[in-house]
Order: structure tokens, then sequence, then C-alpha cells
DNA sequence: ATTACAACCTTTTTT
DNA sequence: AGGTTGTAAT
């Protein structure tokens, strides 16, 4: 058992997954197998002896949760998943609460309070004294110091200070926190701090646990590190696992310095760093790392390459937010377009700073029929219908919930306005009591018109009605309170009028289904419902259930975050995802756009921490394996000018980007990109003039932004984006973009046998497009866009003499020791490409075959056993199809399930080589405790893997001839195929079956 | 005076 | 999409 357990893990993650250690530190940078080490871990422990319900499990997202479930429950086979105390922070201490929340005086039937409901009851204070404080930031002031420990001695200094502004927020706290205690409310920030009373005041509560594992621990805040702590009391054994650049949760007062906080806790902590990357490019790592490492203060950590370098990213300039989105829709078509099937719709992310900035590119998606889903939109429990339904259970469950009787009682509308409710809650407040009791008990101040009262006691009625359901011996599950609001408010009709669009309505109806459907599984005790396991008997200590089967059906809801974005109909069919960067955290997607990269967007005006937003940057962009880009609009979508991130103008980020998108009709393009993704090379065959794209190249707008006037395209049904130079408003947006054909991705035809005839492409153009240009004549024209005098002006002149501090030089991608004459490469290069770009045309490599059609129509084949790319022994095939996160399409899924065969030893036939060969780790085995990572050579380390990826694995003849010391590295790798391929003829041929 | 509705403006990130 | 503001209807 334990040995398959390791078989499948690298060395370092092994040495992790099988520490003894008392407590591990796992710093796991993007991409190298975090969760995947993380389960093995628990299932480790298992196998050594511990109990699946003594160990806590603790992540950040609900999501993650489950993956985390599912994963172990894989490894072990049996159910014991299902033992484990596992689940976000929270949910683990809503657990704990209903059970021994008693010892602490938690009172019986306890509701939680979500964000949107912290923030009405502030919005309502604020009014209510006259503050001119923004709710929302108020809300976030009380919400840090609560989760910095509570307000204690901090509330008293601050209410002998003179700070204006620091008073009121006090006094909006205090009157917050008397509201929620009232209504019988506990939020997010109270769920973490009563857990800790509770296992402080009463440690035997944990009394059992045996080890405790923390997931992205970079996002604990100070409340949750007590939490650990206390949680892992007893035996101490402690596991966590986190990067502290992918820490974007300041705001929400995660401490990344926990980590050190950790050390000072447990000084015999072992740390154990996991830096092989398994997703991405090492062209998108280098970029990435160029990033991150303009954060002088952070811990130097490497990242190691295990991919081919691959295409450049790619960082765009474009006129406005609008033509921002009409750009990646472009682009999207154009990579699902040329790369034959190799990138699907679900393939695509698009990632955003904020969710907003999304209009713009929806609106161009839409209209070019491309399909998409925006996760982290508006919430399913955000749905009008799913929050009514839900806070007349919240009344129901607990009347004294002022906030939910506020929220309902007019809904739909019952004569009861704004007004009214005002006066109930300001009168109730002063009374003490909740409005409910205030209608029941007493005469009231305020005066109510007959049709209010009216209102109020028909709302009422039906609450009444339904708790004596709920006291009844029969007939109070969930669901059946569900039907009865639903059918007492006459819910479809409301729906109906409200919402007249027959498919508007009927989605919302759906809705309705869905939550039902909610409820009832979680009437029923056979469901697997997961996570409800009760806590383990511990000696000595009663529990003492203080939910009710609805409060706690309404508590779980409160923290899901879980976006129910089941579009059932939608499911097998590829979508391009829409996320903001934080929810795309832990995923993945072979191409990755990041708009909306201009100063104030990222890093965000109204962010304090700038170093936060560089990481931000950094997450998002190493969520891409193969494409990256990144695209700034010089005008926003609030019409404001705009200047690029001050994170992408330094000049040594030059290198590493490209101006534009990549000419998929370079000949290594598209064959890195599968060499990454791990797919057979497509066969690409089709006519120019069938292609169902305006253009090949990323040409259609110019490089710098300007709306200067672009030579038309011929192009037949072509009609919006001819027109440059045109006001932006006269872009044909209402026109239909493109023809019928567009609206299905595009499948090649075998039976015209073509070659890709690049259209617009100049010599210039296609050198600069090189997927690794590092410096040659192309780019050395008009290098980059940036209104960074320094760097235009000066380049080119200085490029060949002296580079910028931080620039790798040329001969650094190539391995070469940086000291050698940087421009000699950089010349052969050019006149090969030149010589190159003489051809006509450019054939993409074919390759015969396609396996049958994989499931369900999937028409992509994974790669078969015998053209399989080499894998070097320490990478390991399941790592390296190792994916965190499991909600990209079923399609990307489907296909890194496949099991990969390692090729037999027979090298010639390897055409297209991804992987760095391993890496010698000197004295890993001695490793000592604590010990801060990395030594701080990573740029270089980083460099020349890529570089030596580069020499090995891309494929052309230009290069091959460029370096002549190249075979040094060549040889290990098999280039025997390509010796016999480029035979010295001049003529390149892509590489064939013919071959074999 | 209160409520209902239409038109406009503004959007950080989330358990 | 939400909130705010202005205006018509009750």
């Amino acid at each position: 058992m334990s040995t398959t357990l390791l078989s499948n893990l690298n060395e370092s993650q092994r040495d992790a997954v099988s520490s003894p250690a008392q407590q591990l530190a796992i710093l796991a940078g993007p991409g190298s197998g975090k969760t995947h080490t993380l389960t093995s871990r628990v299932a480790w422990l298992l196998a050594s002896g511990l109990q699946a319900q003594n160990i806590i499990v603790a992540t950040f997202t609900k999501k993650a949760a489950k993956e985390m479930q599912e994963r172990i429950g894989k490894l072990l086979g049996d159910d014991r998943e299902q033992k484990l105390i596992l689940g976000t922070f929270h949910s683990i201490s809503v657990r704990y609460l209903r059970s021994y929340g008693y010892l602490i005086g938690i009172k019986k039937g306890f509701g939680v309070a979500d964000q949107h409901d912290s923030e009405t009851i502030i919005k309502r204070i604020i009014k209510k004294n006259n503050f001119m404080a923004d709710p929302k930031a108020t809300k976030n002031k009380i919400s840090g110091r609560k989760a910095k420990g509570g307000w204690g001695e901090k509330m008293e200094k601050a209410m002998k200070s003179n700070n204006k502004e620091v008073q009121q927020i006090d006094a909006i706290y205090t009157e917050y926190e008397a509201t929620l205690k009232r209504a019988n409310l506990l939020d997010f920030d109270d769920l973490l701090l009563r857990c800790v009373d509770l296992l402080r005041d009463h440690p035997q509560c944990v009394s059992n646990i045996e080890a405790v594992l923390i997931d992205e621990f970079q996002d604990t805040n100070l409340v949750q590190f007590d939490l650990m702590r206390l949680m892992a009391a007893s035996r101490k054994k402690v596991t966590i696992v986190g990067d502290p650049d992918q820490s974007i949760y300041g705001f929400r007062s995660a401490e990344v310095k926990n980590y050190l906080s950790l050390l000072r806790q447990y000084p015999d902590t072992i740390t154990i760093s996991l830096e092989e990357n398994y997703r991405s490019s090492g062209a998108i790592l280098a970029a990435s790392l160029k990033i991150i490492q303009q954060d002088t203060s952070r811990i130097n950590k490497s990242l190691l390459a295990t991919h081919t370098v691959g295409t450049r990213p790619v960082l765009r300039t474009l006129e406005s937010a609008e033509v921002e989105g009409d750009w990646i829709m472009h682009e999207i078509r154009r990579c699902v377009t040329l790369t034959g099937d190799l990138i699907t719709y679900g393939d695509v992310a698009i990632l955003l700073r904020s969710a907003y900035l999304s209009r713009h590119i929806e609106t161009y998606l839409g209209k070019a029929g491309v399909p998409y889903r925006m996760v982290g939109g508006r919430a399913f429990y955000d749905r009008v219908e799913v929050r009514l339904i839900l806070y007349y259970l919240r009344v129901i469950s607990n009347p004294a919930d002022n906030n939910a009787f506020a929220e309902v009682v007019n809904l739909p509308k019952r004569g009861v306005g704004d007004v009214t409710v005002k006066s109930l809650i300001e009168e109730a407040d002063q009374k003490r009591m909740s409005i409910w009791e205030l209608m029941e008990n007493g005469p009231l101040a305020t005066g109510l018109s007959a049709k209010a009262r009216n209102g109020i006691s028909r709302f009422m009625k039906i609450i009444k009605d339904a708790r004596k359901m709920l006291s009844d011996e029969e007939g109070h599950t969930i669901a059946s309170l569900m039907k009865h609001v639903i059918e007492a408010v006459e819910l479809e009709d409301y729906l109906k009028k409200t919402y007249p669009e027959e498919e508007d309505y009927q989605s919302r109806l759906e809705n309705v289904k869905e939550i039902l459907a909610l409820a009832e599984e979680a009437d029923d005790p056979e469901s697997p419902d997961y996570n409800d396991e009760p806590l383990p008997e511990v000696d000595g200590l009663e529990q003492n259930e203080l939910s009710t089967p609805l409060s706690n059906f309404l508590a779980k809801i409160s923290l899901a975050t879980d976006k129910r974005a089941k579009d059932a109909e939608g499911e097998d069919k590829p979508r391009v995802t829409i996320s903001t960067i934080h929810a795309a955290k832990g995923l993945e997607w072979p191409v990755v756009f990041i708009p909306g990269a201009y100063d104030g967007s990222i890093p965000n005006g109204r962010a304090d921490d700038t170093d936060e937003e560089r990481r931000l940057l950094y997450v998002g962009m190493t969520r891409a394996k193969a494409l990256l880009y990144v695209s700034y609009p010089l005008i926003d979508s609030r019409r404001e000018s705009t200047r690029p991130s001050n994170f992408l103008t330094p000049t040594s980020l030059l290198l590493h980007f490209g101006q534009k998108g990549p000419s998929f009709s370079k000949q290594n393009v598209v064959p890195d990109i599968a060499a990454i993704l791990r797919l057979e090379v497509p066969k690409i065959t089709f006519t120019p003039d069938e292609l169902p794209l305006p253009s090949q190249e990323d040409d259609l707008w110019p490089e710098d932004g300007t709306a200067k006037a672009r030579p038309p395209k011929t192009w037949d049904q072509w009609d919006g984006t001819a027109q440059y130079g045109e006001p932006r408003k006269s872009l044909a947006h209402d026109r239909p973009l493109i023809d019928k054909r567009n609206m299905e991705p595009w499948k090649p035809s075998y039976t015209t046998t073509m070659t890709i005839t690049p259209a617009f492409s100049t010599a210039a153009a296609v050198l600069r497009e090189q997927p690794v240009n590092l410096g040659g004549a192309g780019s050395a024209k008009r290098p980059y866009t940036f209104d960074d005098d320094e760097v235009v002006d000066k380049k080119s002149t200085k490029r060949s003499t002296k580079r910028p501090d931080g620039q790798p030089s040329l001969a650094a991608y190539f391995g070469k020791p940086q000291n050698s004459k940087a421009n000699e490469p950089a010349t052969t290069i050019t006149a090969a490409r030149q010589t190159h770009t003489t051809q006509p045309s450019v054939s993409l490599p074919r390759l015969n075959h396609r396996a049958t059609l994989s499931q369900r129509g999937n028409p992509r084949t994974a790669i078969p056993a015998q053209i399989a790319p080499y894998v070097p022994p320490t990478i390991c095939p399941t790592l390296s199809r190792h994916r965190i996160g499991g909600t990209t399409s079923t399609a990307t899924n489907r296909r890194n399930i496949r099991a990969f065969t390692p090729p037999e030893s027979n090298g010639s036939k390897y055409i297209f080589l991804s992987s760095s060969p391993p890496r010698p780790e000197p004295g890993r085995k001695e490793r000592e405790a604590p010990r801060l990572p990395m030594p701080s050579n990573s740029i270089n380390s980083i460099v020349t893997t890529a570089a030596r990826s580069a020499s090995l694995h891309t494929t052309t003849e230009d290069r091959a001839r460029a370096q002549p010391g190249r075979k040094s590295y060549g040889a290990r790798m098999g280039m025997g195929g390509w010796e016999k391929r480029m035979g010295g003829s001049g003529s390149w041929k892509p590489p064939s079956m013919a071959d074999r």
C-alpha cells in the first residue's frame, strides 16, 4: 500500500508525504503537485496507523475540501475518507460549535450571517447614525480587527483615541455585535473566534485529534493559526502546505507571516519545497518568475520547468476595453481554429482582477457565439428567486433574524415599503427585541398604515404556518417547508410577472427546482451528504446538538461559496471560462488570458498592498499551461486613459513577452503546445480560403494600441474589423461578426492536403513571432510599445552592447556562460530565419493518425504510445497529469485522465520532446530543520532549465544551426530522428509518419 | 407620506 | 447587477 502510494510521487513529494516529522511545512510552488502531495500525506498517515476520525484537514475553499476528499477517497479505496474531519475552517468550526457550543453559551438554532447580512446590518447602522462611512470598507475593517483576534485592547485604545474615524468604526462595531447577538447570528469571523474560545477553554473537545493538516496555509489569518494550534494541541502533529507567493487574501487578513509564526511555535518544523512545475511552459514560468521576483522581500523560491520552453507569453496593447474584448474573442477563435482541435473552448480561461471587467468580453463572446461560463459571477444562491426562498426559511428557522425578516417581508410586494421596515427595525432595536416579538407583543410606537399592517400580517401568517409544520411531528422536512413557501407566496406567478421573458422565467424556475432538490437531498438520511458525520465522541464530554436540521441546512448554504453553475445541458459542451483570478487559484488551463492589466486594475486602485496585487498577477499567469496572454487597453471601460501595469513595464520583462499572439503557422508553436498538453500534434489541413478567420495572424489591431487604419482584410463575410480609423463607436458590433460555420470549432478536413500560407506576414513579422525570440533583428526594430522612453529609445543601440540589469542574456537562454558574446548566435539565428521565411509557405507538421474518437464525441486523442513525448525517469507520468482543482471542462479532464504510457526506449522516434532533464539535488537527503528554502540563484536555474529545453525540444532547423554548441545537450535525448530529418539539406520538412 | 417603478451610475478580491 | 435617484401613482 505504502509503496503504491509513494511510487506516484517525485522525490521531494515522497520526502514530504512520508516524512516522520511532527511538524511539516511543505512549500509548494504553482503546479508542483500540492494537492496530490497533501492527499497522499493523509493516506500515508492513515496507513501508518492513525484513525480517520482523529484527523483534521482544513482547506480554504469548499471546492478544495470536496476535491481533497474525493482524491483521498480514490487513494484509499475504502470509505474512510468520510470519517475525516475535513472541510473549510469555517465549516469545521460550525461542526464543533454545533456539538460543543453549549459549553461556551452558544444558543440553540444559531444562524450564520453571511457577507450580505453583515453588510446590510452595517449599512443600516451607518444610516441611522448619519455616519459617512462606506459600508463595505467598514465591514472589512471590523472583520479585519476580529480576524486579528478580537477587539479587546485595541478597542480600549480606540476609545481613548481622538481619531474620529476610529471612534466611528468602534461605535458601529459595538452596535453590529449587539445586533448579531440579539438575532442569534454568528458572522464568519465569529465562527472562528468562538471556536477558538471553545477549544481554548475546553481542550478536551479535540483531545482525540492525532494530526492536523492545513491547505493553502498562506491564506490563514491569525485566528485560523490559533485554531490550528488548538486543534493540534494534544499530539502536535501538524502538516501545512502553502506558497507565500500565492498569498492573495491579505485583504481578508491572511498572514503570510504565519509561516514564520509556525517556525517559532514549533522550532522542529521540517520544511520541504516542491519546486518542479508540471504545469506551465518554460517561457510562461520564466515570465511569471520575473514578475514575482520584483518583490524583493519575498522568500526566494525556485521554480523548475519540466516542460519545453514553448511560446513566449504575449503582452498586448489594445485601443480600448471594447477592442480588448473583441481581440480576445478573435484570439480565442484563432487558437481554436489554427491548432486543429488541440485547443477547444474549454481549454481557455479569461482571468480578471475584478468581475465587472467581464462586460465587454462577454459581449463579444456572446456575439461571436463562443460559449462561455462565468465563475464567481452571481452565485446561484444570490439569485433573487433562490434568495427569496432561503430568507423565508431563515425567518422560519429563527424569527428573531431581523435581517432576514426585513429582506423578504415585502417580497413579493405587499405594500410594506422601506420606510416602514426602517422604522420597525429602529423601534425593535430600541426595545432590544426582534421585529417579530415587537409585532407579536406590544403596542407599536410606529404608526402603520392599514396597507402595511396588512402586508406584514400576511407575511407573518406564512411564517407561522410553517413554524406549525416545524413543531408538528410529521411533515417538517426542509423540502416541505420550501414547498409551503413557494405556494404561499405564489412564487411561480410572481416570477412570471417579474420576468416576462420566457427564457428568463424558465431558468429561474429551474433554480427553484434546484434549491428544492438540494433540500430533498438534505432531508434524505440515505444521501451521502458529504461531511456530515457527527464528531467523534470524546471521553467525558457530552455533545449537545445545538442546531436543527433546518438551521444546519441554512448554515451550510451560508458557507457555500460553491457557485452552483451546474448547467445540466451545457455540461458536455466545452466552454470558455471567465473567472476572477482569486477564484481561479488552484486551477489551470492550456490557454489563459489576463485582460485589463493596467494601472488601477492590477494593481487595483483600492488595494493598499501592492505586493499582493503583484502576487495576484503571478497567480493568474501561473494558471496557464501553454499559452498566456496578458493585455491592457489604453482606454478603460470608463473611457479614461490608462497606463500599463507597473508590474509589466520593467525592462527586464521585455524579453519575456511578445507583442502579439503567436503565429500558429510557425513550425514549433503547435507542436510545443501539443507537447505541453501531452497531446498528439494534430494534422492540420485546410486551405486559407476556408479559414473561418479574418486573419491567421494577430494583426487585426495595431500592436501599439493606436486606431490607425489597417489594410482591409480580404475575407468573405467579414465586415467588422476592417474599419480602423473610424471612431470606436462605429465598429459594427451589432452586425453578425462571423458566418455560421464559426459557431462550431473548426474541424480539419482530412481529404485536402494543405499548407497554411501566412497571409499577411512579412519576414519581420514572422521574426518577431518566433516562439522564443531573444532579440533578433525583428524585435530590435520596434521592440516594445511601452511609453517608457528609456526602453524605446535606448534599446536598439544598447542591446547589443550592454543589457539592462536583470535582463537575461541570449546566452543564458542557450545555456552558455553569461559572459560570452550574446549577439553572435543572434545574428546566426536571424540569418537562418530569414532564409527560412523566404519560402512561400510554412507547413505544419503532419502526422497520420487519430485513433477512434474518445468518449462522447471528444474528437481529441491522447498521445498514442509510439509517439509519446519522452519522459525522463524523475518525472512521473501521473504527476505530470495531475491537476489541481476539478472544474475545467470535462473534455480537458477526460484527456488528462487518460493513461499515459511511457515510451519504449527507442529514442529516435520521439519527436516533440517535453520535460527537462533530471536535476541533481546534492545534499537533499540531509535536510535540516527549520530551513528557509532556496539558494538565490533561482533565476539562473529556471533560465538554464528553459534554455536546455529550448535547445532540446524546439525543433527547428534554424535554431539547431544557430547553436553550434548545442549538441552537448542534445545528444542525451535521442535527436536521431531530427538529425536524419534535417539531413543538412537546408529545406526543412515537417516530421511525419512517413519518416517511420 | 409612502410605495412602485424607470433611468442612471458604479463596480476589488471572498470564507 | 446593485444601488441610488427621480418621478408617477396610490
